[in-house]
DNA sequence: ATTATCTATAGATCTATAGATAATGC
DNA sequence: ATTATCTATAGATCTATAGATAATGC
């Protein structure tokens, strides 16, 4: 229901069709269609015919399940923050601390921006082809994917095995742990060339876990 | 001439009009309008009437000095690149150490991706509407300013004043603060909420800097 | 007389809708 | 008889060019 999706922080974007079930069941059908188109071609360069046709629907259809078809690029983006998220939370098992939590978190993490290397830059490539409104829920979403490194982190913080100087410092290091790995896609043609996706993840997880876990007072100490 | 920009490895755009000096003057006039354009439209949504108009031309003068809307698109992103180049290189005086040039050298990119921060962000967007022969052309251009931090992190490695596994990892390091610095452009609706520049200069340069001048043997737990 | 610039428009789109038809459920 | 779907197209673009005119330099 509206109510639902409101409560997800979704926004809900209206149909003409009235059977809900329908609606959202056909919009899964349009949305998986689109995303290749999107990848492929970019959202300008797509038509509404494309659109309809690799749905297999008539164009009429389509105007029956959006309104226009920015809404179809808000649906995309939506569904593939909701794919990120999901497959994120779901395997970051309960780990004995927060830093054995956080190292696991960003190893599937990172499995995750290269699986999804395209869709992740197609949300570089068409938010800003969103009205106000739709880009702002974008971005919430993404907010939705950097909060869950942020959980993770604060989980370290009270157990002790990580160190941060505030709550500040806290979240710019989730925003780097998430740009890192959308890093390894869109830098990809030079990435690729240098490092299986195992080492990457190695080799930045150690730059991140250096400066959580060693002391605060000095650059300088080895230790 | 156009041997002596082939040398930059920049791409030759071919012109009607056959004075040169007069198509670098022009062209540089059409850049200037049309950055706004793409930045606040979008490449797509900015139509040839508008660039012609922006630039005082009539829609046929624009097509002396461009044989496309994609040329004028692969004009400006050169163009951003280029003044991102001149104003890092410009800055990076001799500093005593290569630690203490690249200290200066991360600040002063800092600040040029903070004021250029829409140019950026149009070069994430718009990049993936140039043909595969431009887009290289661009992509090349943005190795070059990885390059810049490449060169001093080789001169820290060898005046000893910056510590690095192989050039492997020297080379990922630099891509790390180019993208450091993007980040600062693509979310700074976070961001810039809670940190001014120079904090987030700060900030980061720590990050990086533990990384470069802790010794070797202590990745603590992460093999 | 050569080069730069402008006017006018051909031709090719593309989005979104109106109105007709098919399917569904009471 | 209500809901879902399709056909056909209005109306609004937009890129790029052809052909005419103005400016420049020999």
């Amino acid at each position: 229901m509206a109510a639902t999706q409101a409560a997800h922080g979704r926004k809900v974007i209206p149909a003409r069709v009235k059977n809900h079930d329908l609606v959202e069941k056909k919009r899964r059908d349009l949305v998986d269609a689109a995303v290749g188109l999107f990848i492929r071609k970019g959202f300008h360069r797509t038509t509404t015919r494309e659109l309809a046709e690799a749905a297999g629907w008539s164009v009429g259809l389509l105007y029956e399940y959006v309104k226009t078809k920015e809404d179809v690029l808000y649906l995309v983006c939506e569904a593939i923050h909701g794919d990120m998220e999901r497959a994120l939370r779901e395997r970051i098992g309960a780990e004995a601390t927060g830093r054995a939590t956080l190292e696991a978190a960003i190893a599937e993490y990172m499995r995750v921006c290269d699986r999804m290397q395209d869709a992740i830059l197609l949300i570089y490539r068409e938010t800003s082809a969103l009205n106000g409104t739709l880009r702002r829920y974008v971005l919430r979403n993404e907010e939705r994917i950097t909060r869950i490194f942020e959980e993770i982190l604060r989980r370290g913080l009270e157990d002790g095995t990580l160190r941060l100087r505030d709550d500040k410092a806290l979240r710019l290091m989730a925003h780097n742990i998430v740009v890192l790995g959308h890093m390894w896609a869109f830098r990809r043609w030079f990435l690729a060339r240098e490092f299986p996706l195992e080492e990457y993840t190695r080799v930045q997880t150690s730059l991140l876990l250096r400066e959580l876990t060693n002391d605060l007072s000095g650059m300088r100490g080895t230790l």
